[in-house]
DNA sequence: GAATTCATGTAACTTGTTACATGATTTA
DNA sequence: TAAATCATGTAACAAGTTACATGAATTC
């Protein structure tokens, strides 16, 4: 429902190609709500079919051509709905809590390995978002100010979330500690 | 891939049939990893036909019959294996971020409510994790200090989830804050 | 010369969701 | 008396993933 709805809310805002609205969505909801190539295509397909949307193929010269989407009444009319209803709750996969869950019998020092590198890869995710804030290309697109505000709010969202990430996994880290002996020093 | 192996965790811990084995996803990962009941049954079968686990049919006098399963070497052995290695990155679906992204022309009124709403809800949630942390049931059918320490750390990730996520949500509604008059009073 | 971008699509598969069905026993 | 619990399962569908295919143009 929410992919549905998103590719309404993408050619609200201008027509676009099925291969644009891939790039839109990895520029833009990525982090939150990630989209394959095929998906996208097929909901295209449904969302034609049930005349949301309308498609007029472009020729494109060299490149290969192109099928540009509009919003048709229907299609403006449900995302209205969409925006205004309440939203389902936020879900999340976590591969590595799960791991937790079981892991009693693992050696220290291999979770702890695990732990580690899961936080290295947040912070270079943390890093990314934080890049994003300070990108005028992104905000560049927003057609107005409080758009802009709402951009950049979903980006410090993601940054709160690697926040509370990292700290968590620093506190892990320090319950689940191996036991390591002191450095070695000079028996003098 | 994880189900696969939550699954042959909880039978590692003691073997069950389908029903207990989703009771104990929802008490004990069911907010960072939810099943249905039906995918458990299907996955159970394939575990079978793959022979990583076994299943031993119990008549139950009165109640229905139920398969109880347990792991068998190359169930064990799988385990294993995923224990020691790296996480794959944990993944969100966020339906509220990706109607931020389409926001802008919502009326500030509704979407201030959208917002309230949510961290409502979260804050429910917030409040089941802060109960659980003291329930001794939970922690009794730990089989170890770590054991425990694993499973504490495994809810208080969802309770600095909530805490990053009520956060947010109070910047967000501060920023797209509805222009409101401040209260009438009498004048006098 | 190799990889990437542009732009579409299909096919096969896995995972996740919803709804239905059985039937005794216990709890509200 | 209605519902929830115990315990299994099937069927149909929706959503998500992976891999493949085309072919010119551009960038490294």
């Amino acid at each position: 429902m929410s992919l549905r709805a998103a590719i309404l809310g993408f050619l609200h805002i201008e027509p676009m190609s099925g291969y644009l609205l891939r790039k839109r969505f990895e520029g833009s909801a990525g982090s939150f709500w990630s989209v394959t190539q095929s998906q996208i295509y097929r909901e295209l397909h449904t969302l034609e079919r049930d005349e949301l949307i309308v498609g007029i193929r472009e020729a494109g010269d060299g490149k290969p051509d192109r099928i540009v989407y509009s919003l048709a009444r229907r299609g403006e009319a449900e995302l209205e709905a969409w925006l205004e209803a309440p939203v389902e709750p936020a879900r999340m996969r976590h591969p590595l809590l799960l791991k937790l869950v079981f892991a009693a019998e693992v050696e220290p020092q291999v979770l702890d390995d695990i732990l580690a590198r899961y936080g290295e890869e947040v912070a270079t995710t943390r890093a990314d978002y934080a890049s994003r804030l300070t990108m005028e290309a992104i905000f560049a697109l927003a057609r107005s100010e409080r758009e802009a505000t709402l951009w950049r709010l979903s980006i410090e969202h993601g940054l709160a979330w690697c926040d509370a990430e990292l700290g968590w996994v620093e506190k892990a880290r320090r319950e689940l500690a191996p036991q390591r002996r002191p450095p070695d020093r000079d028996p003098r």
